[in-house]
DNA sequence: CTATTCTACTAATACGATTTACTAATTGCT
DNA sequence: AGCAATTAGTAAATCGTATTAGTAGAATAG
C-alpha cells in the first residue's frame, strides 16, 4: 500500500480511501483512477489479515459438523451455506469433527482464536445437539439440529409437514390403507413424519390403524422386512410411505419378488430424494426432498442478520426455523 | 496479552515467550506456570489475525473445487484433506465454484488476499483442468485432476491399475469372455480402465475382442443397454466389468429381467464403491473403490512438504501421484 | 579479583492495514 | 473584501502479536 501511495504520488491514507470507496473522503475521480491504475500496475493485493486485525472483522464463518462434508446425505447443506456466504463476501472455514467431543471443543476454540464472525453448527441428520458452551461467545446458528432448551437459533426440516404432504399425496390417489415403514430410533424425523401421517389420515377421515405402521432398520433390508410384514396383514395396504429412500429400495425388492406391481398394486413414496437411488429405481421413486440447500442458505442469512442488526434479536427468543420438504413426483404413486 | 502480562507481573514479551514455548528464552518453570495460570484465569485467547499478520503464516489452506462438497461422489476428498490438515494444525477455507470460470478466478483472488499458505484445487472426477494462473503464486496441488503440461503437482486415481485389478479378479475366477461397459466420454477414467482391462487380458493370454466392449451413458439405463447389447452377441460374456456402479445397477436390472443369475450366470464388477448402491444391490456388488480419502490426505501432506522444504522440489518436476483403487469384494463375482 | 557467560527478563519495532484528527487551499456567500 | 464552508488531502495512532536487541544481576572461569 505504501508503494502504491508513493507511485501514485499520494499518501497511504488516500490509497486506503479509494480502495474502500470511502464516501465522504472527497477524493476526486481523477485521483481515484490514478490510484486504481497504480494498484493494477503493481498488482497490489490488500492483506486481509492486516485489514481484519484493524477492523476486527474476518468475513469468515466457522462451519462445524459431525460428518456432513463426508456423506452423500447432506453435502447440499454446505453448498447452500457456501453459496449464501460467497454472495455476501464471506468464506467458510470448515471442520468436520467426526462426532468426537474433544475435537468439537478444539474446533470451537480454534475458530474463536481465528475470530470468525459467526459459527454454523451442523449435523448430518436432524437431531438434538450439545455444542460446547463457547459457541455462545459469537453469533451461532444450528443447522439441521437444535438444542433442547431452544436457546440457540436453529433451522431444521419440517418433518411433520413432510409426513403430512407425503401421506396426502397417497390419499389423493384414493388410497385408504396406507402402510408406514418407520425408523427404529425415535429421532425427530421418525416422530415428526408419523405425526404428519396421522394428521393427513385424520383430515381424510380415516382412522389410524396401528397395525399399518412398522418400525425397521433404516436400510434396504429394513424396507424389505417392513413390506413383508405389512403384506402379511389380513387387509394389506395399497400404498406405502417409507421413512427413507433406502428402505423404499428394499420395499421395491420385496414387491418385485412377489409380483406386486408399482404403482398399480402398491403405491410407494419415500423420503430424502437420494439422487443416486430415487430416480433410478424401477419405476422412478416419488419421494420427499430434504431442504438441505435451503437450510444452509437460511442459516447463513440468519447469521448475517444477527451480526448486522443484533438489536432485532432483543427480547425475542432465538428463531427456530422450519423448512418445508418438497414433494418430488416421479412414477411410483 | 497486555492484561495477562500485567496480572502476572511480567512483560508482554514474556507472555508471548511462554505462550509459544520459546526454547532459548530462559523462562523458569515457576514463571511459566504463573503466566499460564493468569491466561487460564482471564480466559485469554490469542488473536490469530495478529499472529498471522506478524508471522506471515495463516495456517490455512484454500480448498477450491467445482462441486466436490456437493456431490455424493467425492465428499471423502474433503474429509481426507481436512483430517490431514487438522492434524497439522491447519484449517481449510473451502469454496465451491460450481464450475464457473469467473468464480474460480475470484476464489483464487480472495484466497490470496487472505494469504492462505497453499491451495488445493479439486474436481469431482478425474480430469484435466486449467486453473487461474495466480494459483502459482503459492504452493498448489491438484486433487483428482491435473494440468496438461504437468507443471503443477497432482494426485489422481490410478485408473489403469484399477481396470487391471478389476479384470484380474474376474480372470482369476476362470472367466474368459469378459464384457466391458465403458463410458462414452474419453475421460482419463474411461481410457485408463480400458487400458488396464486389456493389460489383464494380455497377461492371461486372452485376445482382446472389440465386440465385448460397448460405450454407454454412465447411468443405470446405460448399463442396462450395455448388457443387453453384449448378451445379444453370438458368444455372450460370462463376466462383466462396468465403468461404474450406477451402470452396474442397470446391468443388474437387465440380468434380473432376463433370468440371468449373478454371479452364477454372469459375474459383475463395478467401479466407485458407491456406498448407497453397491452394498445394497442383490447380490451385493464387488467393485473398485476410488481412493478419495487417501488423495485428499496426500494432497495436504504434499502441500505441507512444499511449504516446509521447498528446496526438495528444486530440479525435480512436480510430482504426479497415482493412488491405487482397492478392490472391494462382495458377492457379485 | 576481574572478565566472561548465563539467566531472566524487558523495550521497542514491525507486520499492513483502518480511522481519527488535522491542515492548506479553494469556493461560496453577504 | 472578509469569513465560513468545502475540497483534497495527510500525519499519526491503533489493532494484537512476534521478534530482535538489549540489560541488570548472578554465576562461573581463569
Amino acid at each position: 500500500m505504501k508503494d502504491v501511495a508513493k507511485q501514485a504520488g499520494v499518501s497511504q491514507t488516500t490509497v486506503s480511501f479509494v480502495l474502500n470507496h470511502v464516501e465522504n473522503a472527497n477524493i476526486p475521480a481523477e485521483t481515484q483512477s490514478r490510484v486504481w491504475a497504480v494498484i493494477e500496475e503493481l498488482g497490489y493485493r490488500p492483506n486481509a489479515m492486516a485489514r481484519n486485525l484493524r477492523s476486527n472483522r474476518t468475513h469468515t464463518f466457522g462451519f462445524i459438523s459431525d460428518v456432513v462434508a463426508t456423506t452423500p446425505f447432506a453435502g447440499q447443506i454446505i453448498q447452500g451455506a457456501q453459496d449464501a456466504a460467497w454472495q455476501q463476501n464471506y468464506l467458510l472455514l470448515v471442520v468436520n469433527t467426526g462426532g468426537d467431543q474433544a475435537v468439537k471443543q478444539a474446533a470451537v476454540d480454534t475458530l474463536l482464536e481465528r475470530r470468525v464472525d459467526g459459527i454454523l453448527y451442523a449435523t448430518m441428520y436432524h437431531r438434538a445437539v450439545f455444542p460446547p458452551p463457547q459457541v455462545r461467545e459469537v453469533p451461532t446458528v444450528l443447522l439441521d439440529c437444535y438444542v433442547e432448551d431452544r436457546s440457540l437459533p436453529s433451522v431444521v426440516p419440517d418433518e411433520v409437514n413432510g409426513g403430512y404432504v407425503a401421506t396426502i399425496a397417497l390419499l389423493q390417489k384414493g388410497h385408504k390403507r396406507i402402510g408406514l415403514i418407520n425408523n427404529l430410533q425415535p429421532v425427530p424425523a421418525m416422530v415428526g413424519r408419523q405425526t404428519g401421517y396421522r394428521q393427513a389420515l385424520a383430515e381424510f377421515g380415516i382412522a389410524f390403524d396401528e397395525t399399518l405402521v412398522t418400525k425397521q432398520s433404516s436400510d434396504p433390508p429394513g424396507g424389505y422386512a417392513g413390506l413383508q410384514k405389512l403384506m402379511a396383514l389380513p387387509t394389506p395396504p395399497t400404498a406405502l410411505f417409507c421413512f427413507n429412500d433406502r428402505m423404499a429400495m428394499g420395499a421395491y425388492r420385496y414387491a418385485h419378488e412377489n409380483n406386486l406391481r408399482i404403482p398399480t398394486d402398491l403405491a410407494v413414496v419415500g423420503f430424502d430424494n437420494q439422487e443416486l437411488i430415487a430416480p433410478y429405481l424401477e419405476p422412478p421413486l416419488t419421494t420427499m426432498a430434504l431442504p438441505h440447500y435451503a437450510m444452509g442458505q437460511w442459516a447463513v442469512q440468519h447469521l448475517l442478520a444477527l451480526i448486522e442488526k443484533p438489536e432485532d434479536q432483543n427480547g425475542h427468543s432465538p428463531v427456530q426455523q422450519l423448512c418445508v420438504c418438497p414433494l418430488i413426483e416421479r412414477s411410483s404413486i
